[in-house]
DNA sequence: GTTTATGCAAATTCTTTGCAATACT
DNA sequence: AGTATTGCAAAGAATTTGCATAAAC
C-alpha cells in the first residue's frame, strides 16, 4: 500500500457522527478504506480490499453514506457506479460539485478538484438535486503509453 | 400511439447512408421506433416496442449507430443507459452536446435542447471524447403530482 | 429486550457473447 | 461463394433483496 493515511481513527468517527451515522467497527473500518483510494472507487474495489466484509454490507453502508452525504456517486458510463468521500477540502453541495473524467483506456475516474461544475438554466418547473459532470477520453498516462495524441 | 412521425421512410434511409450504415428491413425499423420516443429510450424500451425483433439484435444496432454517431448515450445514473438520436436539430459534436435531466421519480429523461453543455477547462494531457452533464432531480408534472416544492 | 446491523444465499436486472442460421451482394 | 446480419440461448457482471443471526443501545 502505497497511500498515506489522512485521517486518524478519531476522526473517522467524528465524521460519521457528524453525518448522523451510528458507529460500527465495520462502518469505520469501510470508510477509512474508501480513503485510501486515491480516485474514485466502485462496490467491486471495496470488496476486494475489505474481503472479509460481506458484499451486500458493504452495498447497504454505501446507500447509508450516501444518504447521509458522506459521499456521492458518479456515473462515468464504465459499467459500475463509481463513489467518492464528501470532506471538507472535497465539497458536494450542489452549487459547488465538481466535474470528473473517465480514462476510456485505463477505467480509472479522476475527480477535476479545481473547477466547479458550471451550472445551466433549467425551465421553470424542474427541481435539480445532484449533477453528474462527467468528461470520458484518454488520461495522460495512457496517452503516453500509447504514443496517442 | 401519440406521437407524430417526423420522417419518412425515404428519410430514414438516408440518415443511415449518410452514417455509412448499411441498410437492412431491421435497422430501418429500429431507427423508425427510436424517433417515436419524444425523450431518451433504452434497450428494454426498444426491446418493448419491437418484439418481434431480438434483443441482441437491436443491442448490436444501439452499439453500430453509436460507433457511427448516428446516436449518443447518457448515462443518467438509472441503472441503464439511455440514448438519444442525433440530427440536425438535435447536435451531438462534443462542443454542441446537450445536458440532460433525469426525473427521480417518473425515471425519464429529457434533453435539455436550449443550451450547450458549458465546457470545462482540462489539465494538459487530457483528452475528451465526450461529455456527459446529466441533472437530477423531479420533473416539473411529478413536482405537481406529489404536490412538491 | 427491542431495534439496528450484518452475513449468507439467491434473485433480479442489464449487458454482452458464441454460434448456428439466414440474408445480402 | 463469401461476407455481413440476425436469432437463440446462455453467460457475465452489477445491483438488490429476504431472511436468519448477531450486535448495539
Amino acid at each position: 500500500m502505497e497511500n498515506e493515511i489522512k485521517y486518524t481513527e478519531k476522526e473517522i468517527e467524528l465524521l460519521l457522527k457528524k453525518h448522523g451515522i451510528r458507529l460500527t467497527a465495520i462502518r469505520i473500518l469501510i470508510l477509512k478504506e474508501m480513503f485510501k483510494f486515491k480516485n474514485t472507487f466502485n462496490l467491486t474495489d471495496l470488496e476486494i480490499s475489505l474481503d472479509t466484509i460481506d458484499k451486500s454490507t458493504i452495498f447497504r453502508t454505501i446507500i447509508l453514506f450516501e444518504e447521509q452525504h458522506l459521499l456521492h456517486s458518479i456515473e462515468d458510463g464504465s459499467g459500475s457506479v463509481k463513489y467518492c468521500v464528501c470532506t471538507q477540502d472535497h465539497i458536494c453541495s450542489i452549487n459547488e460539485l465538481h466535474a470528473h473524467f473517465h480514462c476510456e483506456v485505463c477505467k480509472q475516474t479522476f475527480c477535476i478538484e479545481n473547477e466547479h461544475i458550471p451550472l445551466i438554466h433549467l425551465e421553470n418547473g424542474f427541481i435539480a438535486k445532484s449533477i453528474n459532470y462527467t468528461i470520458k477520453g484518454i488520461c495522460p498516462k495512457c496517452k503516453d503509453i500509447n504514443h496517442m495524441n
